[in-house]
DNA sequence: ATTTAGACCTGTCAGC
DNA sequence: TGCTGACAGGTCTAAA
């Protein structure tokens, strides 16, 4: 779901609420959501830990654990953070009643005191506070109960998500295969031209490319492309200097820009809540096809790169002559 | 060696 | 109203 202007945000919430947080017991209602190492051990290593740290690597959210460990989560397409206040209770009773709705849905959310519609804090949304009926499905996957009572939830739908668990020494191990942030200063138009000199595949497919760039997702792709005017299915060793230059302009505004927005660029919290939100409202190409270019006029045109869905000005992107 | 299609999962929405 | 297919912010891996 996210990329990493939204997990950068959702790391922030999460480390002015949760870090300091003592770990009590972690709930695992999805197997496969652990992927490192195994339920049972990471259950067993995590309980009693303080929470030290709050990181962001790539679109990994990172907690820093007591004891040298860390916990690794990525959120894939649906995953998300919900913190809930003290006092909720977990209701199981779908375990056995309906096995196929369980595996599904997971558990559900008895609040506090007995009214139908009440509170939740939502981590990786602006707006921290958000009304929610407590009979809505939560999906969620893990479950990780507070000291204090508080419980921050992993939900994922689609259950791509992951969570992992390393020690520091492993850290190397863990992060292996990502590439440079984007926002720091290894990021260079020299790294950048020195990457895609040796890839033949498109520039759009060098962009989602994690071992170069971590971070870059669908959205900030193509963003990024229309920023610079290049067109997504340009041989990414085939740009010029110029464009390369663009395009690592591009890169850091489009996700400086998405930071600055608190990383609403899109979410399915708005969706599921229902929030109208203005989560289009800085796009340029992505989802935009049919529109109008803001630049040029043209027609924002949708193709498929690599099986991705790709947004483009066909006027101001062009594949070939200059 | 690459490229691509399929897996992993579930929800929503458009079209018939 | 109901069914079907396309599509969704991601990434790994088997097959071509």
């Amino acid at each position: 779901m996210p990329e990493m202007p939204e997990v950068e945000y959702t790391v922030r919430q999460l480390r002015s609420s949760v870090v300091g947080a003592t770990i009590d017991e972690v709930m695992v209602f999805w197997e496969r959501t652990i992927g490192h190492p195994d339920a049972a051990t990471f259950r067993a290593e995590t309980a009693g830990r303080h929470i030290t740290g709050a990181r962001r690597r790539g679109k990994f959210s990172l907690l820093d654990l007591s004891g040298d460990l860390f916990i690794a989560i990525h959120r894939r397409m649906t995953g998300n953070f919900f913190l809930l206040t003290p006092g909720w209770h977990i209701d199981t009773q779908l375990r056995e009643e309906d096995p196929a709705a369980w595996s599904t849905k997971g558990p559900s959310f008895i609040p506090p005191h007995q009214s139908d519609e009440t509170i939740l804090q939502a981590v990786s949304l602006q707006v921290l506070v958000e009304p929610v009926l407590a009979t809505k499905t939560a999906y969620c996957r893990v479950c990780f109960n507070l000291v204090d009572g508080r419980r921050l939830l992993f939900t994922d739908p689609r259950k791509f998500g992951r969570i992992e668990l390393w020690s520091r020494q492993q850290e190397a191990e863990a992060f292996k295969g990502l590439g440079l942030e984007p926002l720091s200063e290894n990021f260079t138009v020299a790294f950048l031209t020195e990457m895609l000199a040796t890839r033949k595949p498109s520039i759009k497919q060098a962009l989602l490319a994690q071992d170069i760039i971590a971070g870059i997702g669908n959205i900030y792709a193509d963003e990024a492309l229309f920023y610079a005017g290049i067109h997504p299915l340009r041989r990414a060793d085939s740009l010029t200097p110029a464009e390369i230059h663009s395009l690592h302009e591009g890169i850091v505004v489009v996700l400086t820009t998405g930071i600055e927005h608190g990383g609403t660029s899109f979410n399915d919290y708005r969706d599921m809540w229902g929030e109208a939100g203005d989560n289009y409202s800085h796009m340029h190409v992505y989802q935009q096809h049919g529109q109008p270019c803001g630049r040029c006029g043209t027609h924002i045109e949708r193709i498929l790169v690599a099986q991705r869905s790709t947004h483009f000005c066909p006027a101001c992107q062009r594949l070939t002559g200059e």
